[in-house]
DNA sequence: GTTGAAGCGGAGGTTTGCCTCCGCTACAGT
DNA sequence: ACTGTAGCGGAGGCAAACCTCCGCTTCAAC
């Protein structure tokens, strides 16, 4: 949520401020956006962040001139901490480390709920942000092929793109969810 | 698009007025409203959707009072297109006839887009149709386990909301969505 | 043809959210 | 402690979408 020493967060375009009430205020905000997109989605009312994070508007828009970069900053935030999961399971054995790391994914809910509308989008953050996720995961994936337990004929993208739609769905409770996508990954293992 | 003699529609709100005029702009809001709805997703405007029809927004109001009215319209209309599906290919072999139905079913763009939304909802029409919609596809899944071609440990809400997940998110092209949806089904299918 | 009623459509009041602007507040450097 | 400045916040103007209402139009029954 705050600053931290990683690849995409150098790339994102506002800074947290210096000043301690700013800084408390940014935090806030980031907090405070980043639940209103779990719950809303995307379009979450600008003003309706503002007033979660206890901020006036303005100071909403002084950090983040536009909704993009607010939502940007928060999608940055989780991009972030799954690199480092991704580092963290790398111990792990192949398939058990991806789909440790697969679990970490569907966590992120504001991803979960936007990704739908933003992982087509074509705006300099996202590609990055894109990118450097698929460093970090991408050879999460290539191992478990390469081990053999994960097919051949899909790439990383197919399977993020996959578990991003089925976690993204609404479902009755969380066990239905789990069940589905235990299923499909089922699909990405290659004979039992 | 129009009237047709099968189980759901019957319970739908609306109804086809009688004049010849006025059944030309109901038919028109519908179609408007479904390309909308496909485009936009549940949210779309609905003075968009009385531009695109050629019709005033008093008239959209006449025929369909909320949002709801004229979304649950379009939605029994695909529902009972899938409901005569599920009667059509129930002559194939039970897989073949379960991932058939399954195609169309992604087909459906209004369902697609706004499953994610409406899918627990708990509105009597959206219950009804689900309920028919099921009753029509259940048992080509349940024919699909009994020959031993469909796991068991799942149900046939769990595969919908799987397909719906999948197919509602952005894919780079149809070919990726394709690809996702069979590894998906892979996972549903048993020991190949 | 006449005519009554069903249907039409869009002006306009209302709400909701976006974003700017500027007088006030309070931090931090000296 | 003082003070310059970074930061605050919300009033208010703007845009978009919602929905109602009512005078006009057009159908179809006779």
């Amino acid at each position: 949520m705050t600053a931290q020493p990683f690849p995409v967060s150098e790339i994102v375009t506002s800074r947290r401020p210096h000043r301690k009430d700013a800084a408390r205020n940014y935090d806030a905000l980031l907090t405070a956006a980043r639940e209103a997109f779990a719950e809303n989605g995307a379009e979450a009312s600008l003003e309706d962040i503002a007033r979660r994070a206890g901020v006036g508007i303005g100071t909403l828009y002084r950090n983040f001139p536009t909704r993009r970069h607010l939502f940007e900053s928060v999608y940055a935030g989780e991009v972030n901490d799954l690199c480092r999961v991704a580092h963290e399971v790398a111990e792990l054995e192949p398939w058990e480390a991806l789909s440790a790391w697969l679990r970490r994914f569907v966590g992120y809910t504001v991803t979960k709920r936007a990704v739908r509308e933003a992982l087509n989008d074509e705006s300099e953050i996202f590609l990055a942000c894109r990118d450097s996720m698929y460093q970090a995961g991408g050879p999460l994936f290539e191992r478990a092929q390469k081990s053999g337990e994960a097919r051949e004929d899909m790439d990383f993208d197919d399977l993020l793109r996959m578990v991003a739609g089925i976690t993204a769905t609404n479902f009755l409770d969380d066990a239905q969810r789990d069940r589905v996508l235990a299923v499909a990954l089922d699909g990405v293992r290659t004979a039992r």
